[in-house]
RNA sequence: GGCGGCGUAGCCAAGUGGUAAGGCAAAGGUCUGCAAAACCUUUAUUCACCAGUUCAAAUCUGGUCGCCGCCUCCA
């Protein structure tokens, strides 16, 4: 399999620490708020990073963590903690807040079919980690104590621009809007271990420590989290491409100093879905949420077709209209693969040209997962000159990496239709069938458009007329 | 200011040296009472622009224009 490395910047060949065991870490949501369609974005890649690893015989132990830790906008902000914002904002206590958004992200999941990493790990969980992480970097001389926070020190790292290739010196100190320089730092790089002082004092969840009642920084939860649960060698660490030049810098900074060795081998990081404005964000006010788009009547299935359409390490445009054709072009092709879930068997013997199309998907996904040409693959199997139940086996093989539920049923619950029930819709189109035949379209459009309004159309066969609701 | 990316048909998008995949939309056809669905067919002499390298460039090099992201909330 290859491999963009973010580290490296170029394709290489992927090769795990320890012969097919692939530890895989992906940094996980914040949970303040619901997460929008752009975060979900670099999920529904890392699902496809995973799954692909899966059928290409890798045993994959994947840890994702959920950040239900209150942070400061900056290290030395007068802005506010989210998880507190997001708590005033619903009169909730933080920690119903971090619940609540982490039911809702693990939902939103669902409705794509992200599958869910088997180790979730909750940043609160690990506060004495952190504690005994930060005591271990104080005793090996990387931190400073400084009004009330513990640093640290980047200076005594020399790999810390390795990733990011960033010349420090021509960095914009406080770029962002809103962001105040903190002079108590010794470079303008360092960043918090462990805070117990800042502008803002009336932060909800603290913790005692050897510094004082306070909280973790932000970068320490992933690099303590992926130590306990996968050790000290980790061979994919996923992320957004926003993280390279802060937060994973950061990780490596204080990881490799705790280790004294090198952690990562493969830097993995998606990029951005933006819309004409610009790319999405939560701060931005209104944002692109998955029960949003179902609002607007979209599967939110349509969604995750639309982001395999494009590769991961390039930008994705969003717009209504482009989810609306992607919307179009799924619901075709579940209609074309639901013709084989009768066909799929489990004892099917693949010819050649079969066993051909699965190698050519496999190699798709391996040339750093290319979902936009695994698709077109699938596209290919449809048109293949093969056996259905060959079709439906290797459509079953294709889907379990993509999935897009290509071979389930497409109304999944016929009995309860908009107005009305089955029954009602059978009687009516049995109305229909005996104006046609008395040649009385006029009553037999009626009876048609009335369906449409109930978002149910009439598929006439020589068989007789069947329906399904959009 | 520094770092990184992108610009391929009406739209999305693959393709990184060998003569433009695929999908959506559109048009024509088969079928149909008319539709829908399905199926068949058609749709970029050309890859932002200008130079250059090469037998050969969407792909490599230089330049120009435009768009986007990051530089302590960020996926």
């Amino acid at each position: 399999m290859k491999l963009y490395n973010s580290m490296s910047r170029s394709i290489e060949d992927f090769i795990p620490y320890e012969d097919k065991t692939v530890r895989l870490y992906t940094c996980g949501p914040t949970v303040y708020n619901y997460a929008h369609i752009g975060n979900l974005r670099t999920y529904i890649h890392e699902d496809i990073l995973e799954k692909t690893l899966g059928i290409l015989g890798y045993d994959v132990k994947r840890v994702m963590n959920i950040t239900d830790v209150g942070h400061l906008e900056s290290d030395a902000d007068d802005g506010e903690d989210k998880m507190l914002k997001g708590a005033q904002r619903e009169n909730k206590t933080v920690w119903q807040v971090a619940q609540f958004y982490t039911d809702a992200f693990f939902e939103d999941c669902r409705k794509l079919n992200i599958k869910k990493p088997e180790i979730i790990a909750k940043a609160t969980d690990y506060i004495d980690q952190y504690i005994d992480f930060i005591k271990t970097l104080e005793v090996k001389g990387f931190t400073y104590f400084e009004n009330g926070n513990v640093y640290f020190d980047i200076s005594k790292f020399p790999r810390y621009t390795a990733l990011s290739r960033m010349n420090l010196d021509d960095l914009r100190i406080g770029n962002r809007d809103g962001v105040e320089e903190d002079l108590h730092k010794r470079n303008p790089q360092d960043f918090v271990l462990w805070f117990t002082k800042s502008k803002f004092d009336n932060q909800a969840m603290k913790w005692a420590s050897p510094w004082g009642e306070g909280y973790p920084g932000w970068h320490i939860e992933c690099s303590v989290i992926s130590l306990t649960n996968l050790g000290e060698k980790l061979d994919i660490h996923c992320g957004g491409i926003d993280h390279i030049p802060v937060h994973h810098t950061n990780e490596i900074a204080q990881t490799e100093s705790y280790t004294g060795k090198e952690w990562t081998k493969y830097w993995w990081h998606a990029e951005f879905l933006i819309e004409n404005s610009g790319k999405m964000s939560k701060s931005s006010g209104e944002f692109l949420t998955v029960s949003l788009l179902e609002k607007k009547n979209f599967d939110p299935m349509s969604y995750r077709y639309f982001v395999l359409g494009s590769h991961y390490r390039k930008q994705l445009a969003f717009s209504f209209e482009s989810l609306d054709m992607a919307q179009s072009a799924y619901q075709k092709l579940r209609r074309r693969t639901a013709v084989y879930i009768e066909a799929l068997e489990t004892d099917t013997v693949l010819s050649q040209a079969a066993i051909d199309l699965k190698a050519q998907f496999e190699a798709c996904l391996a040339d750093d997962l290319n979902t936009a040409n695994a698709l077109t693959s699938l596209y290919d199997v449809l048109k293949a000159n093969i056996s259905d139940s060959e079709k439906a086996t290797v459509i079953h093989y294709m889907d379990s990496v993509l999935s897009l539920d290509l071979l389930k049923p497409a109304s999944a619950s016929p009995s309860v239709v908009g107005n009305g029930d089955a029954a009602q819709i059978e009687a009516m189109l049995k109305e229909r069938t005996e104006a046609k035949k008395n040649k009385d379209w006029a009553t037999a459009d009626r009876i048609r458009d009335a369906l449409k309004d109930q978002n149910i159309t009439i598929i006439d066969t020589p068989e007789g007329t069947t329906w399904k609701k959009e």
